[in-house]
DNA sequence: TAGATTGTTAATCGATTAACAATC
DNA sequence: TAGATTGTTAATCGATTAACAATC
């Protein structure tokens, strides 16, 4: 009777992939959709979408599935994704202004009050309602807002200054986009996102199938 | 005297890290760095980093550490990143924009040598020398220029249609931008980049830092 | 009822970590 | 030489998969 563990990381990563499925299910007007279903759509194991899902505390009924609705709302619940996230972004290069206008993550808590450049041209603007300020507000700006996390898509040469300042405004989380690893206090926690990491598994991958021999499980 | 399976996700996950910081000592001029080094650098244990290594190939010096260059050379023969991987880019938004403009691909061996869009305003341009030509002229580019693999950054509702063009036309590789799980035959490759994914990690680790219950292991 | 699916308990698999001899 | 680090072999840990009774 031992709680399982809430910090699964495989688990907690594969859980979006199943909203999506999940979502379209209930688009489509279904009432339930069993593990089954979802583990073809996505060709994974039945029993890992089982397992998975378990540890939102859902429950299911057997031969039919799980209840689409409850189902959702336990993965947002699991994922905290059911209130508020406020936060930042600095850096409105390409890829924050992408950040900024990815429709998805709104829908999933998050919002993105604010962000910052050094960019004369950028500050003042305003993306997907969005504003921009600059650099020098930032403290400023985080304090009278109230903000839970930063998004930092900077040039990686600014990374961690910029981290710096963040740190020094109090913010509690940073989602590193720059292919620095931060230095910040232990109770700072930071998500990095590292694109270059994908690119290498794709580039293994095309070795191994490209040679004869191939053992290509994916 | 197995030989050590080339297919573990995690170390080649992680091989792109420790690229980072040994090229970042090889500016330095070091002529050697050792795993432990590497470890405190990105906060990971020697051992992991001892056998991440091996899996390249590179012999070290006990007491000294792994010679720098060859070290360099041995993490690019094994991600392949010593060949021109030519790739195009289907969609040229913010995303797929700050992607043509990321010059570390380009030095890890990837070459983004043009880039398709529906929008008339895009299609002519070019970004950081890749320029941008219509998707009706893409399957005829392909066969023309030669590509191992495909960047997706499109809306998510095209992605199936436009993944059906890519297959069609022969690319063998494609890597992933957007939500939608991609069905491909068997033997295309799809390396899916999921930022809910993080975004979900970065939601339960704030979820059990703010509880009281503060088992926060990272 | 028959049978597909859930949820639990156990088994397997693979990755991480530990221990330690070899060595520069 | 002394001692830090490598590389190998073994132990541990955690995640995935299998088996199967319960059940709608």
């Amino acid at each position: 009777m031992h709680a399982p563990k809430v910090t699964n990381q495989p688990t907690i990563k594969r859980l979006p992939s199943y909203l999506h499925i999940i979502e379209s299910a209930q688009r489509d007007g279904k009432e339930y959709i069993s593990g089954t279903v979802i583990a073809e759509e996505l060709k994974l194991e039945p029993i890992q979408v089982r397992k998975d899902l378990a540890l939102t505390g859902i429950v299911g009924k057997p031969r039919i599935g799980f209840p689409v609705d409850e189902l959702i709302r336990a993965i947002y619940s699991f994922l905290e994704w059911d209130r508020e996230h406020r936060a930042i972004l600095v850096g409105a290069g390409n890829l924050g202004t992408a950040l900024m206008g990815y429709r998805e993550f709104n829908k999933r808590g998050m919002n993105i009050v604010a962000a910052f450049d050094l960019d004369k041209n950028k500050i003042g603007n305003s993306h997907h309602g969005t504003p921009v300020y600059s650099l020098g507000q930032m403290s400023e700006k985080i304090a009278e807002i109230g903000v839970d996390m930063a998004i930092l898509t900077v040039p990686s040469g600014h990374a961690q200054a910029v981290a710096d300042l963040l740190v020094r405004a109090g913010i509690q989380a940073i989602w590193n986009f720059t292919n620095i690893k931060l230095k910040v206090p232990e109770d700072v926690i930071v998500q990095k996102e590292d694109l270059s990491s994908g690119y290498a598994v794709l580039s293994v991958k095309m070795r191994l199938t490209h040679s004869q021999t191939a053992n290509a499980e994916v």
